[in-house]
DNA sequence: CTCCACCCAGAGAGCGCTCCCAGGGCCTTG
DNA sequence: CAAGGCCCTGGGAGCGCTCTCTGGGTGGAG
């Protein structure tokens, strides 16, 4: 490759000129060649190596109404994108599958709770062709943002404004939490348990709310003492389970909504000297990485593709934004599947 | 915020008539106004207003020269990026400061090892006006890369071509790694430890050598039996205590390179029923977030500001961009101090 | 009162690219 | 052998913006 010349890259018009042809047929070649003779292409192409040239994305952007680029937008506080490899992993997805499409990924991490406005005026602006988001709580305005910027968007976790797979036509992936729950609980108490408890995630996520819909599906008659609430983490795992055995010593199985939850509950049963699985049968969700393995004992949980799903977001916008099949018009909902992983805690 | 009509969106010249002024003096006014009389500014703002006006971004990049992105790259494999939240913490702070300097972020991840093309094409086209790279490792050819495309770039960490602060003029931002090891050893040899082993980070890091530089500047006869490597990751803290203790069984205390080591490390003291610290002392590196003080006992460990490196470095290259302190030239690296935090594992 | 200087607005030229349209060459067919 | 058609190439307009340059108006000074 050469070195860049100081100053000024060259244009097409310089290229044209080396190849000699007209800038026209030049375009043409550096965009695939469609309809251009042999010998052309190869004088041009030769050109744009001796050259090093690489077209002005700017120019092209001005005249093709296309960026090339995709914006995420996570809209959470900093706590979870921390400890969560959740989203790492989904925007590893996710850049795969724009890599592959030769489109960028502009990331936009709302910074502070007054941030919404340049998230609009961002998306407005034109500078992406579509958007990925991340919206998990109720009354989030990010959605209603998005919505009035015109911007195509694939949401990742089911808005919570939507209550049915098709319901509004606003895409998104999501996993089948509540399927997933129902595999858990179902699984427990085919081995038996009777009274199975639940700890909850935090009531303004659909994930959780779809997570204890599945729970409720299978135990239609739970003692509501059964159920707690955590946020999530570690330690509103462990205060869950606390809670839980005050009001319920007798339980005898715990579905935790997550397995950071589930761990945190682990650590109380074994404080206590309550033998898991024996005593109480404990099972998790997400089957995190470098989580659900390594409690002791591992972790029985349901495993969601988190990458995939990901990659999903992006394939669903990325064809939603090709005009080719625009005839399909707005790409549809997907809900991935979820498995139980058995492990040692159930 | 007027709803966007369909199709196309209002350009400069659009504004211009509805305030009845040229598309100079409208570009002057959005522009910041300078030079413009204040009845006329007042005007055009009303139109902009009005017509819900939003800049075209690839238009002004076009004649500026300038797009107002900075790109973020990461050539990690998907490990690394998942179980450490090093990265996300470091991209928190770089957005918070890209966004106050109304900067976007460009996300390039590393797809597989031969994706380097696509980001040596990617900064030539032009799409940044800089780069914030984390190049972690000996002999990769990502700096090569960077340094061919022209592109204005600061590191995260030190990269391992440079061996002074001030070396190459290769702006970068880090921890003092050497001068926390040795703080940390200093410690534990001021605690009475006399046989201080060492668990160090992957070798073709420069994070890991300096880490052991300082434990070596401390402890200048060490036996070399006394250190070991793993690869900053918890299973490997665990199989280098074991080889530790297998060669040394005297030694009463471990510095580990990193606190995942630690943790690793602690639970096969644990295991082994040696107590921490009374018979092994151990001091971690990063006090990394919910695993330093979630360990039991809780890990002493040498803090660093992640988030504040990451900061510096979007800050760094901002002032470098910016032509008005062109004249200071590149910026210089800069090695932010760490800070020694006791707790009960040590 | 006149002249000059200064300030502010507008006209116009591009930035580098794509794409429409017209025209030229060559091959085919009558 | 001539005419028609088709494929390929080049000319040129224009995407929306910035910025230089020119010109007109106003205020102050002589």
């Amino acid at each position: 490759m050469p070195e860049q010349s100081p100053g000024s890259r060259p244009t097409l018009e310089a290229v044209a000129a080396r190849a000699g042809v007209s800038r026209a047929t030049a375009s043409r070649v550096v965009n695939g060649g469609a309809g251009v003779r042999q010998p052309l292409v190869d004088k041009v192409l030769r050109a744009v190596e001796e050259l090093g040239y690489v077209p002005n994305h700017a120019a092209r952007t001005l005249v093709t109404r296309r960026t090339g680029a995709v914006a995420v937008i996570i809209a959470e506080p900093e706590i979870r994108i921390f400890s969560d490899p959740f989203f790492s992993q989904q925007i590893r997805g996710i850049s795969k599958e724009l890599t592959a499409h030769d489109t960028q990924l502009v990331l936009l991490l709302l910074e502070g709770p007054g941030d919404f406005e340049r998230i609009a005026r961002y998306l407005a602006g034109g500078h992406v062709d579509g958007a990925l988001a991340f919206s998990l709580h109720i009354d989030d305005p990010l959605p209603a943002i998005i919505r009035r910027s015109g911007t195509p968007t694939v949401y990742g976790g089911r808005p919570s404004w939507t209550s049915a797979p098709s319901d509004q036509g606003v895409p998104y992936v999501d996993a089948d939490n509540r399927g997933g729950a129902r595999a858990a609980v179902q699984y427990l108490r085919d081995l038996g348990r009777e009274r199975i408890a639940h700890i909850a995630g935090p009531r303004d996520q659909t994930s959780s709310t779809d997570r204890l819909d599945g729970y409720r599906d299978v135990l239609l008659d739970a003692d509501p003492a059964l159920i707690t609430e955590g946020e999530f983490t570690v330690e509103s795992g462990a205060r869950a389970m606390k809670e839980l055995l005050d009001r319920r010593p007798d339980l005898d199985a715990v579905f935790a909504a997550n397995d950071l939850m589930a761990s945190g509950a682990l650590r109380v049963l074994r404080e206590r000297g309550i033998p898991v699985p024996d005593e109480v049968a404990l099972v998790g969700f997400d089957d995190m990485v470098s989580v659900a393995e390594d409690t002791d004992p591992p972790l029985t949980t349901i495993r969601q593709d988190v990458e995939g799903q990901g990659r999903l977001m992006a394939r669903l916008l990325l064809r939603g934004l090709d005009k080719d099949s625009a005839e399909t018009h707005a790409p549809a909902s997907v809900i991935t599947p979820t498995t139980l992983v058995r492990r040692a805690s159930a």
